[in-house]
DNA sequence: CTGGCGGATCTCAGTCACGGAATTCCCCTA
DNA sequence: TAGGGGAATTCCGTGACTGAGATCCGCCAG
């Protein structure tokens, strides 16, 4: 029972907030829509008047993050012209900083990838050495991509937590050592000269899913991160919960087998000893499924025995699919828990790891979630997989950047401090 | 893999919602310091300029709402009139409806008990009956009160879960038969022509903190409800967090104890199988620890039991301490997982049954949580003990009323469908 | 006791975003 | 080619916040 903390008092909020934050909800708006929207569609649907539909319309065509695309017109009266989000109005970078690999990208309005490469993590994990191979990987890249350099909003980083959020720091994650507060965000601002924002890697996910994941991305849902540990990234109403200093979603104790391994944290069955890509793939050593191939759990060796473990599997390997059934069941405990917290509407997976889980995953988890759901009489729960794609963590990042910039956040309103 | 709902466009705003808006944020400000503030403090602090918090000032003591309260000037100058919280410049009605008991208060805009009253809840639980019982007591105690009817801004239900927020209906709970989808909120305007809001118990308790909790009620918390079974409360930047439905918060199935007795879910040590009170007043029969008294683990039954275990405690019996500490452990485990997941600042624990734990749990949990905090060594959780007391089911029913009326949500900027 | 001073609050315009009504624009139909 | 209907724009009005200056109100020095 520490002193309680002054809280941040709530702020009020004044005309012109008010003009930037409809801008945004319209741009939002359009951004959703499938095929573009027009000004009356775009009165109806954000319930401002056409006429200021009109001038922010204005305004947004001018700063060319929109353009008209043609019009539409069925039956008799002037025919309705389409507003688009103009793709190369704007663009954001993004980095997935992983013990492994670095991924990085540039990303336009719409979501799309520009650019993308992959390097490996620096040897060592130098903080010093990774941060500026960063930075002159995004400045080979942003030359590449010959995006003009002005239109750029600025550099997300997506990084594995825990991370202090309003510091800008990593804070010793696994598998990075010499990690320790390393302040990210200041490092690579001053080596890039973007401005920048750094996130967890499962926040960053969900974030993509806001962005670029289409329908599956609105609302309330949970993002499930599989990669070398499962996190989860969390939205509510649309907005990002990030908590007090950025490392919601932590998962990886929450105790989905009581019969499982015991775990570091002195218990047993937690997710991140029990299913787990590196669990999973030693689990199946033990029981001789991999035969042959690089043995270990460290690093690129899990990737492949995970890979191979999925080949077994697929090939009808029984002991390989108890292995990665057995996994789906425990995830979607670890799911019903957080869903029932939260009773959110979707759950959507995604992360290096989730493409060759899809297809099991998607047949199992939607049954075992309802059955667990204790909303389950109200309302039932989504279960797809991402649309993004593996590099969910870069374009994430890169999405930090534009949500930042261009969502029509509640927080945009509030008077500044 | 259920059909992507149709998603709820986010809406823009208007000029008339940010007056009522800055407005709310004021009178927030107010009712949050503890002695009243004057305007010039408040523009210090909701960052309007000195005039528009005059012409907002004014707006609320038109309404009522506000008064000036003194002057206060130490060096030279005009002195400060200070602004306060007008207590009778509104009322809330609020019911808890718990299975046994059912609580009735009449709160004032501070969010003091101006009256209250508690009665059995008639027996066999018919829905009609029981409705009409809530609104005869609502209507003695607000004849008796001598508020002003015109006064009140509406009536808060605290109904256990689970609750079909849209629809206002209460949908099966335990221990409640009969009550499969019972329309609450129609059925109790209709009965009381107030206005009516119903909501879960637990969120109700959150809301309850947030409004006559003092300063452990902003920020980010959880709300740590110990009733008949245990659920949590969620509140994120002072927002309440009430899920897609309004059944956010059932943390009843989250493992706490991997070597647990079994749990109706299948599965072992489960919250409500290892650590609620009706359990723990079992284990405490089972050992012999209560000689004497009613047995049974049936509603009042179940508050004596736990009464007598928490004397015997009290007196030294090292078996009861024993289990009441075991649950310290396991709830604590409950409350990491939710606080990891959402990393929030601190945990308020209250409810029926907390007065009695109190002391024992304040001493046990904070380490406990600390040990099993991911964000530890960003920064600490606060852990305390609500200080509404008692009826914190009922009070927040009624802040509900209060909250929706008067707290500056972002929600309340938002055009309507 | 009185004028000066400093700070709080109010008055009075001024600015700007949204809203309503009327107008213009544009394509389809007859 | 004229008429019609729906989309988008123009023009003006309203109202909430802002800036500058006026006013109010006690303390303090003379």
């Amino acid at each position: 029972m520490t002193e309680i903390r002054q809280p941040t008092p709530r702020r009020g909020t004044n005309l012109p907030r008010m003009g930037d934050f409809n801008l945004t909800v319209i741009l939002d708006a359009i951004r959703r829509s499938s095929g573009g929207l027009s000004r009356v569609e775009l009165a109806q649907i954000v319930g401002l008047s056409p006429q200021t539909i009109s001038n922010i319309s204005r305004r947004l065509l001018d700063q060319q993050l929109i353009v008209e695309a043609g019009k539409e017109g069925s039956g008799p009266g002037k025919p309705r012209t389409i507003l688009r989000l103009n793709p190369s109005g704007m663009y954001a970078l993004g980095v997935h900083l992983d013990p492994a690999v670095i991924t990085t990208v540039v990303l336009d309005l719409v979501g799309d990838v520009v650019k993308h490469s992959r390097i490996p993590t620096p040897g060592g994990c130098n903080p010093q050495h990774v941060i500026a191979a960063i930075a002159e990987e995004i400045k080979a890249l942003v030359e590449d991509s010959g995006v003009d350099t002005g239109k750029i909003a600025g550099l997300g980083v997506a990084a594995p937590g825990p991370i202090d959020l309003d510091q800008g720091t990593v804070v010793d994650p696994p598998l990075m050592t010499g990690w320790d507060r390393v302040n990210l965000r200041d490092a690579l601002a001053d080596a890039t000269g973007f401005e920048t924002l750094v996130d967890k890697d499962v926040t960053s996910a969900a974030v993509a899913e806001t962005w670029a994941g289409g329908p599956s991305g609105t609302g309330s849902f949970i993002f499930m991160y599989m990669g070398t540990g499962i996190g989860c990234g969390i939205v509510l109403n649309d907005e990002v919960v990030r908590g007090t200093s950025g490392n919601a979603g932590e998962i990886g104790h929450i105790i989905v087998d009581p019969d499982g391994p015991e775990c570091d944290c002195g218990l047993r069955g937690c997710v991140k000893s029990s299913c787990i890509p590196q669990v999973l793939v030693a689990e199946a050593e033990e029981q001789g499924v991999l035969n042959g191939g690089a043995k270990g759990t460290e690093g690129p060796e899990v990737q492949e025995g995970f890979a191979r473990l999925c080949d077994a599997a697929d090939a009808g390997d029984e002991r390989a699919i108890a292995i990665i059934d057995k996994s789906a069941v425990l995830v979607a405990r670890a799911v019903a828990v957080v869903t029932n917290t939260l009773d959110v509407e979707r759950v959507v997976f995604g992360g290096p790891f989730w493409g060759r889980l899809s297809e099991r995953y998607l047949d199992r988890v939607p049954a075992l979630l309802a059955a667990n759901s204790a909303a389950n009489s109200i309302h039932g729960i989504e279960v797809v997989g991402t649309g993004v794609g593996e590099d969910v963590g870069a374009i994430g990042a890169a999405c930090l950047v534009l949500e930042h910039t261009l969502a029509p956040r509640a927080q945009r309103l509030l008077l500044e401090g």
